[in-house]
DNA sequence: GCCAACGTTGGC
DNA sequence: GCCAACGTTGGC
């Protein structure tokens, strides 16, 4: 028998104003492909890391206040990103080719927005985040892990029930 | 809108 | 392979 694995979970940065939370609710169960993201890292977590039915929290940046928002599901594991390939993209690139492709997404789908969105400010304010990725100082990382413990405090936070 | 922090690029 | 210049992120 193949082992389990375990549930993981990560945050994913959204700006509002491109792409919310409410915007990925209106998506229903085709969920959404997480195109665009041009960080090695950033990548490399969606590409090695990220399964189905892990558990994505949603944070909006660049909000007032920023905030996680809601609670998201790995629905598609990793694939090429198209928008890549697209000269007319902004995220088109000259470097990634079809043979071999440089940049991967992951497809989520949103599982419960948070019924008190929790602030990056009460988030830092946390002790028991203080090593949560987004919390760190300059960290920009737009697809960072979450561990289950940092993952059961915010839904605690954000008064959700584990959907 | 500012700008500090950080990642990437490319000349050497 | 160093590192200055440049571009981007994202809190404020």
């Amino acid at each position: 028998m193949a082992t389990k694995r375990k549930r993981r979970c990560w945050l994913m940065k959204t700006e509002p104003d491109v792409f919310s939370f409410a915007d990925l609710v209106a998506r229903g169960e085709r969920g959404e492909s997480w195109d665009g993201v041009r960080n090695y890292q950033a990548r490399n977590t969606m590409r090695d890391d990220m399964k189905l039915g892990d558990r994505v929290l949603l944070y909006h940046s660049r909000a007032t206040p920023p905030h996680v928002a809601g609670v998201a599901e790995v629905i598609a594991e990793a694939h090429p990103d198209p928008s890549c390939w697209d000269p007319a993209s902004d995220h088109f690139d000259p470097k990634s080719t079809r043979e071999a492709p440089r940049w991967f997404m992951v497809d989520i789908k949103a599982l419960a927005a948070l019924p008190h969105p929790v602030s990056l400010e009460a988030l830092k304010a946390n002790p028991k985040l203080a090593k949560m990725v987004v919390v760190q100082r300059g960290q920009r990382l737009s697809v960072q892990p979450v561990t289950a413990e940092e993952y059961a405090e915010v839904l605690a936070m954000g008064e959700l029930q584990d959907p």
